[in-house]
DNA sequence: TCGGATAATTGATAAATGTCAATCGATGGG
DNA sequence: CCCATCGATTGACATTTATCAATTATCCGA
C-alpha cells in the first residue's frame, strides 16, 4: 500500500481544516516553523494532506520522487534502506519531526523508504509548495537551512560512528548517549525492537544480543527492554564518548538521523 | 600548524584584492554563487582570507569553533575524523569546492578535522559574514540550501554504502561508480593513495589490498594505481550498482562526502 | 486464557575482517 | 646514483562478525 493515491483526493480543503484545528500547534511548535509568519505557514497547511495510517504500511519506496515533505504527527514511522537483499533502518521517527527534507528541497528521488511501525498519523506537504515557501518566505528558508544542517551533522556523526567504532563499542556509546539524554538516569527502556537497533547500527540481531550481554561485565545489565547501569563510571569509561562523535549538540536532539528517545519509566 | 592565526592578519583587504582579481572567477562558477548578486559575493570576497598551505597541514581540528567557511581553490585537502586512536577519511576535497558548509551555518563545532594533501590554496570566509550573506540575500540562501541538501544526501549515501555491502561489494562499486562518472570508462587512475580509499571506505590497507586483488577474477584488473576493467559486463553484474546508492544524481558531483574524480589518462 | 506469530537468545560454525610482521616497490633528497 | 622513507603487498594468524539452527520469551488476537 502506497502513498500515491493520495494525489487523488477529492476533499483538500476539508482535510486542511482538520488540520489547522486539530494539530495546527504541535506542528507550529516545530524548529522549523518558529518565527515564520503564519501566512506561509496557513499555506502550506492548506496543500496538505492529513492521513493516518495502519502499522506496518510503505509510506515511501526509495528511488521514487520526493512529491512530499512528511510531518509525523503521532505513531511512529522508520526510515530504512535496501540493497543487496539486505535492509538497514536509517532512523526512526516520532512526533512531531519531518523527514526526508532533503529530497522535497531538492526534487529528488528519496534515498530513504519509510514506513509506519504503529498506527500513524502523517501530515503530507506537496514538494511544490514547500519550494515555493522557502522561495517566498526567508525566515522560513533559514530554518529550513538550519534544520538541513543539523540532519547533515546528524548523519556525519552517524557515518563515523560506523567507522570508527565496533560492535561493542557502538552499543555501548549508543546506550550511554540514550541515557545522558535523559539527563543521566541510571535506567531506561529501550525505545524500539531491538532488531531495529541492531540494523541501525549496522550489525545482527544475533551480534546485539551477545555485545549487550558482554556489557553487564562492563557496568552495565541488560534486562529485556530494560537496561540499566550499575556502574556508570566504569560504564563511561568503556564508552569513551567523544562531544564530537556523540554530542551534546543541538542537532542531536532532531529525529534527523536517530532513533527516539527512550522511556525512563523504570 | 592550525589556521587560528589567521585572524590576526592585518591586512584582509589586501589579501582581498588578491583574491577577486585572480580567483574570483573559479570561485564564481560554484554553484553555490549561481545566479547570485555581484553585491553578496563582494562582499564575501572582501571578508575573507586567501591562504596557501603546505602539504599536510592541519587546518581544522575536529571540535573547534567553526570560524571560517573553506574553499579550496588549489591542491587537495582531506576531510577526517579521529576516535578511539582510530582515524576515518571522511573526504577528499579537490578546487575548486567549498567543505564544512554546515558547521558554518549552524556556527557549530567542526564534526571533521582537515589537512591538506599537496600543497593548497584555500580562501576563509568568516563563518559571520557567511550567515550575514544568506540572511540577506535570498538566492544565495536558496543555493546554500540545495547544496547541504546535496551534501546530506551524499552522506547518506555513503552511510548506506556501509551499512548494506560488504568490503569486496563496496570496493567493486566504488570502481564501477569512478568508471561511470568518466563516461563509462574501460581504465582509469584512483585518484588518491589506496590508504586513503582503504580509510574512507571504512577497511584497512590490507583488506582494500585483497579485495582489489580478487576482483581480477570479475573483470577488473589492478596495476598499482592503474585500474582497467576488463569485463565489463561481469563487473556489473558484481557491483550491482543501484541508482539510490550510487547515483546519477547532481548531488554525486558534488564535492559533499566523496573522492575526487579519477583521471582517465591511461 | 490459550495459541500462534514474531522477536530474542543461545550455541555451533563459517566467513569476513583486522592485526602483526616481513618484504617489495616507488619516490624524492642528498 | 644510492639510500632512506613510506606506501603497498603478502602471509600467517587472531579476532570479530555473520550465518544457520534450535530454543525460549513475548506479545497480540481469538
Amino acid at each position: 500500500m502506497s502513498i500515491d493515491g493520495l494525489k487523488e483526493i477529492k476533499q483538500p480543503n476539508e482535510r486542511c481544516r482538520v488540520v489547522i484545528e486539530t494539530i495546527a500547534n504541535d506542528v507550529r511548535d516545530l524548529q522549523l516553523f518558529d518565527g515564520v509568519q503564519d501566512a506561509t505557514i496557513l499555506k502550506l497547511m492548506r496543500a496538505g494532506y492529513d492521513q493516518s495510517f495502519p502499522p506496518y504500511v510503505t509510506l515511501i519506496n526509495e528511488g521514487t520522487p520526493a512529491n512530499f515533505l512528511h510531518i509525523v504527527v503521532e505513531g511512529m514511522v522508520e526510515l530504512f534502506a535496501g540493497a543487496n537483499k539486505r535492509e538497514a533502518t536509517m532512523a526512526v521517527v516520532r512526533p512531531v519531526s519531518t523527514f526526508i527534507l532533503a529530497a522535497s528541497v531538492r526534487d529528488a528521488p528519496y534515498l530513504m523508504s519509510a514506513r509506519t511501525l504503529q498506527r500513524s498519523r502523517v501530515l503530507l506537504i506537496p514538494s511544490a509548495d514547500l519550494r515555493a515557501a522557502i522561495a517566498n518566505d526567508n525566515r522560513f528558508a533559514m530554518n529550513v537551512l538550519n534544520e538541513l544542517a543539523g540532519c547533515y551533522r546528524s548523519m556525519v556523526r552517524h557515518a563515523k560512528n560506523l567507522k570508527l567504532r565496533n560492535t561493542r563499542e557502538r552499543v555501548a556509546a549508543y546506550l550511554l548517549r540514550q541515557s545522558r539524554l535523559l539527563g543521566n538516569a541510571p535506567g531506561f527502556i529501550l525505545p524500539v525492537e531491538k532488531r531495529l537497533l541492531a540494523s541501525y547500527m549496522g550489525m545482527t540481531p544475533e551480534n546485539l544480543s551477545r555485545a549487550l550481554k558482554s556489557l553487564a561485565e562492563d557496568g552495565c545489565k541488560i534486562d529485556g527492554q530494560r537496561i540499566i547501569i550499575t556502574d556508570r563510571a566504569k560504564f563511561e569509561a568503556l564508552a569513551a564518548l567523544s562531544p564530537w562523535l556523540d554530542g551534546p549538540d543541538p542537532e542531536a536532539s532532531q529525529a534527523g538521523v536517530s532513533l527516539p528517545l527512550p522511556e525512563t519509566d523504570l
